[in-house]
RNA sequence: GGGGAUGUGGUGCAGUUGGUUAGCAUGCCGGUCUGUCACACCGGUGGCCGCGAGUUCGAGUCUCGUCGUCCCCGCCA
């Protein structure tokens, strides 16, 4: 074998006259009749070889021969390139290679993908074709910023004490959350494992057993409906640690990001993050991801309506209720009556009455509320809430749902209409609330997870009065409007524990079934503690500009769950079945 | 579970109110060419228009169904 004796991203002029070895893929030939200058590529670069008949029209004639993503090995010297044809587009484009020996290792049909373009072909062949896709510049780019961004964690955090330790991947289903991908058990035939949501309990019982600084680097998986940032699996760092409090915890998540952005990235990023509360954060965007970097906050216009002749804003009002809205700037001329009524068929979708639009434009305002509410609308004008230009989009009703609808809203036009921003708009969402009213079931449900440590005085203030009031001692981050990051201050003390489960309307039975190593473990000292879990995926896919997750990983699945390239999932043999002891239901 | 988009030579796209032989680019094959770098130029190959039914004298185009993919809502403690 003809071994490389450099990468094809590393000759310079610093190489001129030595004698080296390449392997790599033929990227493009290109054939002018009396020569022949060949593109070599690896993942670290592409470099020039030049073949020329008058030195040996032999090896000339066999490099005509070469098709694009043909395997080579070629010895060369290295040339400088005449000053006219350099190219400075390349980091190898000072010099090139004059081929002395040619190695062809394998050949190539013609490539269902080009490798060699960034045009995005078709996601169904980029997906089948995932080894091709691979060999492009882009995705190696983004798989080798993963691999610092896994390396910086762990160098990091190692080096700050923490240990890294594996969690079973077959494990016992829990109650709530996601659904669980099963796996059943041939030995105890009728039985399941369920694969990790994540290595929760686990990680508390490392606590437990006195691993007081913990963290992976693990694969969870969840059988939900997929979008672009969830994949049936998919990648966190996971960290829990004892004797600490929230800011401790936020202080090592703020080191280590801070950390694996200059390393993987290159990029410095300010500490500590700023802090939003969830009541702010869906008070002024709609939401408790947002992304802040866009503006377009929801103003309250309630008491514009105060005295309003327009019975059902009155109504509103009257009840109790909230009118408030946001602002597109220069838009009054871009939204025709269509899109405006999409608008508004969505908003009513996600619940509301109705949307009311109000446009300044050169001709002054028009709105849906225009006649029965014109004098409040003049107010709205006279004090600068809209400028000409703009597109106000309002709703009116109980306070929650107004703020989630106008929340979607904006995400909508984010996502549909702005070209994407660059930077990192980073902040922590803190002070959520610990209990969530399930409307379906007419019960509470631990917003986070139900280990998380309510707000004690909280706790003691509305347990019996109003439980939704009680805040939780937990946390996430938010980067671009993505979920970064959750975690919480864990319960650690039996008595709270058995409080929070009593509220959240489980049965004692259940309990012990379905936590009861957690809280056997309870028993025998559990230090405090506190951690959270990182969005490996989506935190690499916001470093490398990246709508997709798929787009750093290296196998990734369909929103069916299914993998295009190897076929899965698929039927499996009789024998199988009958190991398992499973039939199917025809 | 719901909504939207999409499927046409190997690949990326166009295809008008249904109307002769489905077009363009690129790739691929052949030819010319000694400094290209998305080489250029000339010639050629290549498609049952995702699949199935229907309407029609006639369907890439219209209707219904079905399958795949993408995005969103629900869901994702």
């Amino acid at each position: 074998m003809l071994k490389r004796t450099h990468t094809c991203g590393e000759l310079s002029s610093q190489d001129i006259g030595k004698e080296i070895v390449l392997n790599g893929w033929v990227d493009r030939v290109r054939d002018l009749g009396g020569m022949l200058f060949v593109l070599v590529r690896d993942r670290y670069g592409k470099t020039q070889v030049y073949f020329d008949p008058a030195a040996d029209k032999q090896l000339y004639e066999s490099a005509l021969k070469l098709g694009n993503e043909y395997t080579v090995g070629i010895k060369g010297i290295v040339n400088k390139r005449p000053e006219k044809d350099v190219n400075t587009n390349m980091s190898t484009g000072e010099i090139e290679v004059m081929a002395k020996e040619l190695v062809v290792f394998s050949e190539s049909e013609t490539p269902p993908i080009y490798v060699n373009k960034e045009d995005d072909a078709n996601e169904n062949l980029r997906l089948k074709y995932r080894y091709l896709d691979l060999r492009k510049e882009k995705l190696q780019k983004n798989l080798m910023l993963r691999h610092r961004v896994a390396q910086a964690t762990r160098n990091y955090l190692s080096s700050t004490g923490f240990l890294e330790i594996e969690t079973p991947f077959l494990t016992k289903s829990t109650p709530e959350g996601a659904r669980d991908f099963l796996v059943p058990s041939r030995l105890r035939p009728g039985l399941f494992y369920a694969l990790p949501q994540s290595p929760q309990i686990f990680k508390q019982l490392l606590m437990v057993s006195g691993f007081d600084r913990y963290f992976q680097i693990a694969r969870c998986f969840r059988d939900e409906d997929f979008r672009a940032d969830r994949q049936p699996e998919f990648t966190q760092i996971d960290i829990e640690a004892s004797f600490v409090d929230k800011e401790d915890i936020f202080a090592v998540v703020e080191g280590l990001l801070k950390y694996m952005f200059k390393q993987a990235a290159g990029v410095d990023i300010q500490t500590p993050f700023k802090r939003l509360s969830y009541a702010d954060a869906m008070d002024r965007y709609g939401s408790d991801k947002p992304d802040t970097r866009y503006g377009m906050e929801l103003k309250d216009l309630t008491g514009y309506f105060a005295g309003t002749s327009a019975a059902f804003l009155k109504s509103v009002c009257d009840n109790g209720g909230v009118i408030k809205g946001f602002t597109v700037e220069n838009r009054a001329e871009k939204y025709s009556r269509k899109k405006l009524d999409e608008f508004t068929e969505q908003a009513k979708k996600a619940g509301a009455n109705g949307l009311i639009w109000i446009i300044k434009d050169k001709d002054g305002i028009r709105s849906t509320i225009k006649k029965m509410a014109e004098k409040e609308l003049q107010s709205i004008e006279n004090d600068g809430i809209i400028n000409s230009g703009d597109v106000m989009f309002v709703v009116a009703g109980e306070q929650r749902s107004v703020n989630k609808i106008l929340g979607q809203l904006r995400s909508q036009i984010i996502r549909d209409e702005f070209e994407k921003l660059d930077g990192f708009d980073i902040m922590w969402i803190v002070d959520f609330p610990m209990f969530a009213f399930n409307e379906e079931e007419k019960k509470l449900e631990a917003e986070h997870h139900p280990f998380t440590m309510p707000n004690l005085s909280d706790l003691e203030m509305y347990e019996k009065t109003d439980p939704l009031k009680i805040k939780a001692e937990c946390y996430d981050l938010v980067i671009n409007g993505y979920e970064m990051l959750s975690g919480s201050v864990r319960i650690h003390r039996k008595d709270i524990q058995k409080k929070v489960f009593e509220m959240l309307g489980l049965p004692e039975e259940e309990i012990n079934e379905k936590f009861g190593f957690l809280l056997d473990a309870f028993r025998y000292g559990p230090p405090p503690h506190a951690g959270c879990a990182l969005g490996l995926d989506r935190l690499v896919a916001v470093m490398c500009n990246e709508d997709s997750i798929k787009e750093v990983i290296a196998f990734p699945k369909t929103a069916t769950g299914t993998d295009i390239m190897a076929d899965a999932p698929n039927i499996v043999g009789e024998r199988q079945l009958r190991d398992l002891k499973i039939s199917l239901n025809p």
